[in-house]
DNA sequence: ATGACGATTTACT
DNA sequence: GTAAATCGTCATA
């Protein structure tokens, strides 16, 4: 079978908590300029419910340059920057013009380690400490910077940029384990919107954030 | 023009 | 466990 296993435009164009559980065990694709290839599998996320939701950047139908990916199409990056120093990466979902998004919150990484390795060390103070695999990609930010993933890739088309985009699992991959769910986190001041289950990782895996 | 605030991570007590 | 780091972004004026 020879199939693009990249993900296409109508698997994106669902709603933020089915694609949630569904990004789980595929893969984001990251490749640099020169064709050095960067991957992870998928193990945590976290659906943001667009106007509706209290702790969505789009609640209440803000639109700005800052998050005005999340009004584009379907398979569409939304990156944005925050605490001054860390980038996030998101997925854009739903209808086109509903900003309704899944945030990539941790990745188990599966190739190009080593570079994540030294992306991740060289954004620390003291960059000789030794990195063990969890830590490189278990966080939105941390994934973001083992991953060269900035506000220049905000925007980006996931179903036809070369740099960026998501995978199918490859076939006889592992079999899908229990999935877990939980409140988000860092959204406490979502008043009732800071409870909702709206985070799902992989149960157990140890590339999780804590 | 100004001030307050993060969808976080790291280092330190 | 707590707190510092650090600045783009946005709401208010």
């Amino acid at each position: 079978m020879s199939t693009s296993r990249r993900w296409r435009r109508a698997d994106f164009a669902t709603e933020p908590r089915a694609l949630a559980r569904a990004l789980l065990g595929h893969r984001l694709v990251r490749v640099l300029d020169g064709g050095t290839r960067l991957a992870g599998v998928i193990v945590e996320t976290e659906a943001y419910l667009g106007v509706r939701d209290r702790a969505a950047h789009s609640f209440g139908g803000r639109r700005t340059a800052r998050n005005e990916s999340m009004y584009r199409k379907p398979g569409t990056a939304y990156v944005y920057f925050t605490y001054g120093m860390h980038h996030c990466m998101n997925v854009v979902c739903g209808d086109e013009g509903d900003p309704v998004a899944v945030l990539i919150r941790a990745l188990m990484p599966v190739e190009g380690a080593d570079q994540m390795r030294s992306r991740r060390a060289a954004h620390r103070l003291d960059n000789g400490a030794a990195l063990r695999e969890t830590d490189l990609c278990s966080g939105p930010a941390k994934l973001c910077q083992a991953m060269a993933i900035d506000r220049d890739l905000d925007g980006t088309d996931l179903t036809r940029a070369p740099s960026l985009f998501i995978e199918h699992p490859p076939d006889h991959g592992p079999a899908t384990r229990r999935i877990g769910r939980s409140a988000r986190i860092g959204v406490g001041y979502a008043a009732e919107w800071a409870d909702r289950q709206l985070r799902w990782f992989l149960s157990g895996n140890p590339h999780v954030s804590r």
